[in-house]
DNA sequence: AGCACGCCGACT
DNA sequence: GTCGGCGTGCTC
């Protein structure tokens, strides 16, 4: 029976962190915690013979277990729950993502919280220059410069630094406590709670830009209902200005006491585009990157739970973020694969954000130049509010994409004369050239030309990419590395000549073919120093004539107003890549890379290779663009019973031997399929098949996919499958995960 | 997933 | 004789 009151409960519901999707009964401890138990108090717990620590689910009066065999909570650890409408987030994943609770909780929650510690009552270590620091030049600093140093800065902040900003000024902890010792500054400590309090007054530090017309229309849309759901699809090309609706629209939200919620791709939360919201705003803005420390990650959390934190902008998981007055909800290039999470649990952050918002009762603004398919097909049925933004700032209209016929051509690098006339031309006209090449390395794999043996990955299917800096054979599935051999390991020839070109090889050619100007290369071999990109980024914004290669990293985001030239190396990759959503992501892809061409004052072009210019496909996203090849494919996806016509759940089963895998898949799918007979029609059940490529770091892949226009029919099948597998005793013979709508099908 | 218990091979 | 391989059973 549920106790709603749950003031004297005699068993407690607890979510545990392990992947059982199961909760655990306990009786409470000795003590309750002040406000009584309630769902989303964390508890000590022993668990087997191990310590966790778990969040209280619900709270009863009686078990399914005698009481007498239950364990006791250790102890609570929150005086007061976790904030409600993260808990309801994490309930709603577990369900929907049919993964166990108590492990979506853990990866919800920051580190130290998953390790026990207190939320509440925290408290941070100040330093303060003192009264006597104002006696300047004090003879016992002449001979420490370094403490000079820092005292001139604690100077400048007469509320204190905490430790962490001064450490980070490279400044030691030897250094604050020789100055404490000579009476100049003192350590004290402040509730973390109370601490920097945004400046009353202007919300904004610069004035906002004017909006074009359609802009103020777009803005003015989403502005309408502020106070209830309303989702937006910000459809707007490259350059036309997305991101001054969303600081306008943060702006208005912010005013009314609210807060909100950014979510941004990985790649997408570089320091400029921080830089933009933090000029903006006079109030502080949280950035959830994956450089905070797990101090700074629990600070950033409490002060957007307590709604201290007015502005939150974070990848991915920052949608698991909780929010004490929630107001908005954007989420920036919503169509990026990056939202959804891979492995594990298997959540995209986009969808999280509708439920969320519409839990809520706030706007949601899915912002992108090319919309998923799948929220294009809301926006088309009235679901979501179609907004379009056509105009760009720069005079010229985005430039068209030209396909360059590759058959038959002798290619240098992968380019062929034509196009490398073009670059000269750009060059000559003292622009920049980006490169787009979407592999890494110097050539995808080694061949040997007298017998045809291919480098081959002994733990893959797949073969091994060749590397000259360093040198070396490297599987980009697997961790796996072999020098690279000086004769054929098949025949003994020495005619062993590298297959087609990434990067390295397409850099190399360009610096050879191009000597008078630079090239830099991109991508995450020579960007692996933190820095690199950076430096690499301001050097070209000088605006000096030179060649980008890259791969997609260069393609995401940057602003590159010299670049009037880009070509595409090879545009065949996604276009017949068995993977149904293949064609959809290279187009969105292409059209990114093509954003970056002419910017500023000049046109731009862009030249797509390929041995494919008649392909259907590929010449109405050139000819027509996205919206139109978009459309198409919509229609495609409705007539092949796809995404988002039909809705999708992947199992995926892998073991080291070969049979295992095969073994559990038969055994799933007779038992799902003979559910699904009982039922009735409804969920189709297709395989099990060999994943795309079967054999991935000596592992074998398998999957059954599951397909219904109904969710919750699907929603059902599913967890009767994980039910199954659950208690399956084959089950353990083979690792299995689902996957509630697959991004791939790999 | 952990982590125990339990029953068979090569080692000081 | 035992250290340790991983099969299988359980976690309130």
């Amino acid at each position: 029976m549920l106790d709603s009151s749950c003031s004297i409960p005699r068993v407690l519901r607890v979510a545990i962190p392990t992947p059982l999707r199961r909760l655990f009964d306990y009786r409470p401890s000795q003590t309750p915690p002040p406000g009584g138990w309630q769902p989303g108090i964390r508890v000590r717990v022993t668990f087997g013979r191990r310590q966790m620590v778990g969040v209280v689910e619900s709270c009863h009066q009686d078990s399914d277990l005698p009481l007498a065999k239950l364990k006791a909570v250790e102890e609570w650890l929150d005086a007061t729950p976790l904030p409600a409408d993260w808990l309801w987030l994490c309930r709603f994943t577990a369900r929907y993502y049919q993964h166990s609770l108590g492990d979506t909780l853990h990866q919800a929650m920051p580190v130290l919280l998953r390790q026990g510690r207190p939320l509440a009552g925290r408290v941070r270590e100040q330093w303060q220059a003192t009264d006597k620091s104002r006696h300047k030049d004090d003879e016992r600093l002449k001979r420490a410069p370094r403490q000079a140093e820092l005292l001139a800065m604690l100077c400048q902040h007469p509320h204190g630094l905490p430790t962490q900003a001064i450490l980070a000024q490279s400044f030691t902890r030897e250094q604050l406590l020789a100055l404490v010792e000579k009476g100049l500054i003192q350590r004290h400590e402040t509730p973390v709670a109370a601490s920097p309090q945004p400046a009353s007054g202007h919300l904004l530090a610069e004035p906002s830009l004017p909006l074009k017309q359609e802009q103020a229309a777009a803005l003015a849309a989403i502005h309408e209902r502020l106070d209830h759901f309303h989702p937006c699809l910000l459809h707007g090309v490259t350059g036309s200005g997305k991101t001054e609706v969303y600081l306008q629209l943060i702006e208005a939200v912010v005013n009314r006491g609210r807060q909100a919620l950014l979510l941004v791709p990985e790649i997408g939360l570089t320091p400029q585009t921080l830089a933009r919201f933090r000029q903006r705003f006079q109030v502080p803005v949280v950035a959830l990157h994956s450089g905070l420390t797990d101090n700074e990650r629990l600070d950033a959390w409490e002060a957007a739970a307590s709604g201290r934190a007015p502005i939150v902008i974070g990848t991915r998981s920052a949608i698991f973020t909780p929010l004490s007055r929630p107001g908005v909800i954007i989420v920036d290039e919503e169509h990026d694969g990056s939202f959804k999470q891979q492995e594990g649990l298997r959540y995209h952050a986009r969808d999280l954000a509708v439920a969320r918002a519409h839990h809520h009762g706030i706007p949601l603004v899915l912002g992108t130049a090319t919309p998923s398919l799948e929220s294009l097909h809301h926006a088309r049925s009235g679901a979501y509010r179609h907004l379009r933004l056509t105009q760009r700032a720069s005079r010229h209209a985005p430039a068209k994409l030209e396909l360059v016929d590759l058959r038959g051509r002798p290619r240098q690098g992968g380019l062929i004369p034509p196009v490398l006339e073009a670059i000269q031309g750009t060059l000559d006209a003292g622009h920049q050239v980006l490169v787009f090449i979407n592999r890494r390395g110097f050539a995808p794999t080694l061949a040997c030309h007298a017998c045809g043996w291919l480098a081959d990955c002994d733990h893959c299917d797949a073969r091994m990419t060749l590397h000259r800096q360093p040198p070396v054979l490297a599987c980009h599935h697997c961790d796996k590395r072999r020098p690279i051999p000086g004769i054929c390991p098949a025949c003994g020839s020495g005619d062993l000549r590298p297959l087609g070109s990434g990067t390295e090889r397409t850099e190399e050619t360009l610096a050879a073919l191009f000597p008078r100007v630079p090239v830099h290369r991109i991508d995450r071999d020579s960007t692996r120093r933190r820095d690199a990109f950076e430096a690499i980024l301001t050097e070209v914004k000088r605006g000096e004539p030179c060649l980008l290669v890259g791969t997609q990293m260069l393609a995401k985001g940057h602003h590159l107003p010299h670049v009037t030239l880009v070509v595409v190396v090879n545009a065949d990759a996604g276009l017949y890549a068995s993977d149904f959503r293949a064609l959809e992501h290279s187009a969105q892809l292409l059209i990114q890379v093509a954003g970056r061409a002419g910017r500023s004052s000049h046109p731009g072009r862009v030249l797509v290779q390929t041995l494919h210019d008649d392909d259907p496909h590929l010449r109405l996203l050139a000819e027509t663009g996205y919206d139109a090849l978009a459309e198409q494919l919509l229609t495609e996806r409705h007539a092949a019973g796809l995404p988002p016509f039909r809705f999708l759940a992947l199992l995926r089963l892998e073991s080291p031997r070969e049979e295992a895998a095969n073994a559990l898949a038969s055994a799933a799918s007779a038992a799902l399929r003979e559910w699904l007979q009982a039922r009735g029609p409804g969920v189709d059940c297709l395989g099990p098949v060999p994943a795309p490529m079967e054999r991935r770091q000596n592992r074998y892949h398998l999957q059954l996919m599951l397909a219904s226009n109904k969710r919750s029919q699907l929603h059902e099948a599913c967890a009767q499958l994980t039910a199954w597998l659950e208690a399956a005793p084959e089950a353990r013979k083979a690792r299995w995960s689902l996957d509630i709508d697959p991004q791939t099908l790999s």
